[in-house]
RNA sequence: GGGCCUGUAGCUUAGUCAGGUAGAGCGACGGACUCUUAAUCCGUCGGUCGCGGGUUCGAACCCCGUCAGGCCCGCCA
């Protein structure tokens, strides 16, 4: 069973209303790591849908937290920001400094400048969630109550941290951190509690004091994430490793969460996308790639299936290369198969079925619209590469693949293109998928030649001088170039391949060999042969 | 220091909860196809399950130890 479907079936246990929720900060640029956040719950969603439950998706953005520090890509200005609320302070403008007129225009924050892109991303990508916004939820009173529990058991909620984390915390502790007159939670001190006034002094020492039941401040974290599952009813949660490890906020959370007279949702850890080579993602140091800038090159089924099909423990190595080729390819192969035709034999082991289960939930999990059939092309992505690179306009490609007006193509087909092309302008594409022509013998390969290959060598080109130059013509010569000496037409494209491009493969080539030109084919072909003898 | 996760074929991995002949996909290799030759189809090769002990009739799986990588024990999420 697909790992989504096994979460649903637990959740089944469970009667009534589900609200599976994700949440992330945007205090910077949004990576395809915090895609992960929200696909995994996204797809236990599906599953819990397509399980017969009654289900909601949410996404929690914690908008109310402080910004911690001036990132590289801020500027100096934003040093007086430091401990405000990033959804309660300006948006960087292209120099990085604070947009102060957008803010007080249209209240544009910080916040919503790192959230909207990746928001418009996760439509492009079938992911429509509600949207909770922590800032507002504080303002409008939400937390209210729980933030009057956590006050009034600060003791049992300090007791739990410290049993559970195992760290001590500092005796001015206090499980709930008021804003100071500017709206900085960092620098504030509790130094007593009346409900509904918390004292505190401020960075300054100044003596003042906040009304909780206003929403001026913040539950520290490991409080803040439980009393949401309570008001919010939220009955599962993925997350990332972080919080899942024993003795993290979700150990903790757990505890908390039933002084709120809540059960804490069912938990599903999941491990970080890394960047293949690079290490951990990362925005600060810029060793990210953006759910925007990913989607500009990988179509949204595929950046959905790399997720759907690797169980969540797993780490995943993102990269744009060759294993995004790999993986693209196997989804298409995934979805020209017939996988429910194949599970219902009766002769394959269980193992087997196992394994075929496990597909079929990950394509199944992959469509962009929750349960429409299949997003494939029908094109391989190496088939669609070689002709992206081999035909300049679109019309030539279409009409490659038996495309025209009476059977014109999808517009997954259009958009995979348009994808395609940008790939491969762009430095991920891969080295050995780029179609090159080489103009000097590669004397290493050629070395190996046996006399057949130099008599089919030889053949071809004196075959090419009197050919036709087009496409089929060529590809009549390469295969009867072998064929004048009985072998098979394997060998004249080996040592095409070879003379033309440096390797024993390649992409279709008598197109390729077509455009090229005669002169500079035969040229190159002689000068092969010349370096043989 | 304490805890958690991961380690299985060249690569990606399933199987570990409930011990019972190590299974896939990709790649590689071989073959077929007068041929969309980076396609498709057929076949073959490939694994001391990180390492060492223990329990067991039997261990990838359970227990102890150990090595490697990652993570948590922050007002971080």
């Amino acid at each position: 069973m697909h790992w989504a479907d096994v979460v649903a079936v637990n959740l089944s246990r469970r009667a009534g209303k589900h609200i599976i929720s994700t949440g992330i900060t945007p205090s910077g640029e949004f990576h395809i790591g915090h895609l992960r956040e929200i696909l995994t719950g996204e797809m236990i969603s599906r599953a819990a849908i397509d399980a017969g439950l009654d289900v909601e998706f949410i996404f929690i953005v914690d908008d109310a937290d402080p910004l911690r520090r001036v990132y590289p890509f801020l500027d100096e200005e934003y040093d007086k920001f430091i401990g405000h609320q990033i959804g309660n302070i300006p948006a960087p403008d292209a120099n990085g400094k604070p947009d102060y007129e957008r803010f007080s225009s249209d209240g544009f924050s910080y916040a919503d400048y790192f959230l909207n892109p990746f928001l418009d991303a996760l439509r492009a990508i079938g992911v429509n969630p509600r949207i909770v916004k922590n800032l507002a939820a504080y303002r409008s009173g939400k937390f209210t109550d729980c933030i009057k529990t956590a006050c009034d058991n600060a003791d049992k909620i300090r007791e739990i941290i410290e049993r559970v984390s195992g760290r001590e915390l500092p005796t001015n502790w206090f499980p709930y951190s008021p804003i100071d007159t500017n709206g900085c939670l960092f620098g504030v001190t509790v130094t007593g509690y009346e409900y509904p006034l918390v004292h505190y002094t401020d960075a300054n020492g100044r003596k003042c004091s906040s009304d909780i039941t206003h929403g001026h401040g913040k539950l520290p974290w490991r409080i803040d994430w439980p009393a949401k599952w309570a008001w919010i009813g939220v009955t599962c949660e993925a997350f990332g490793k972080d919080h899942g490890a024993s003795g993290g906020s979700y150990d903790t959370g757990k505890e908390i969460c039933q002084l709120f007279g809540y059960d804490a949702p069912q938990p599903l850890v999941y491990e970080w996308i890394s960047l293949k080579g690079k290490g951990a993602m990362s925005s600060s140091t810029g060793n990210t790639i953006g759910p925007m800038e990913a989607l500009d090159l990988v179509p949204p089924e595929i950046l959905r299936f790399l997720i759907a099909g690797s169980k969540p423990n797993k780490a995943i190595e993102f990269d744009a290369g060759m294993s995004l080729v790999n993986l693209a390819d196997e989804y298409e192969r995934s979805c020209a198969r017939n996988l429910a035709d194949e599970l219902n034999d009766e002769s394959i082991s269980r193992r087997r079925k196992v394994q075929l289960e496990d597909l079929m939930g990950a394509v199944r999990l992959s469509s962009i619209e929750h349960n429409s059939i299949t997003d494939s092309s029908n094109v391989s992505f190496r088939h669609l590469a070689l002709l992206a690179q081999t035909k300049t306009n679109d019309e030539q490609v279409w009409q490659s693949l038996a495309l025209d007006e009476t059977n014109p193509p999808s517009d997954i087909l259009i958009d995979r293109l348009k994808k395609m092309r940008t790939w491969i302008s762009s430095p991920h594409f891969p080295a050995e998928m780029r179609v090159r022509v080489i103009n000097q013998p590669p004397l290493e390969l050629i070395s190996e030649l046996s006399n057949d290959d130099k008599s089919v060598l030889t053949n071809l080109t004196k075959m090419l001088e009197t050919c036709d130059w087009d496409a089929d013509s060529i590809a009549a010569c390469i295969v009867d170039s072998a064929k004048s000496i009985d072998k098979s037409p394997r060998i004249a494209y080996s040592v095409a391949y070879m003379c033309l491009m440096g390797s024993k493969k390649g992409p279709k080539l008598a197109p390729i060999i077509a455009e090229l030109g005669k002169q500079e084919v035969i040229e190159q072909f002689s000068r092969c042969l010349d370096s043989i003898i």
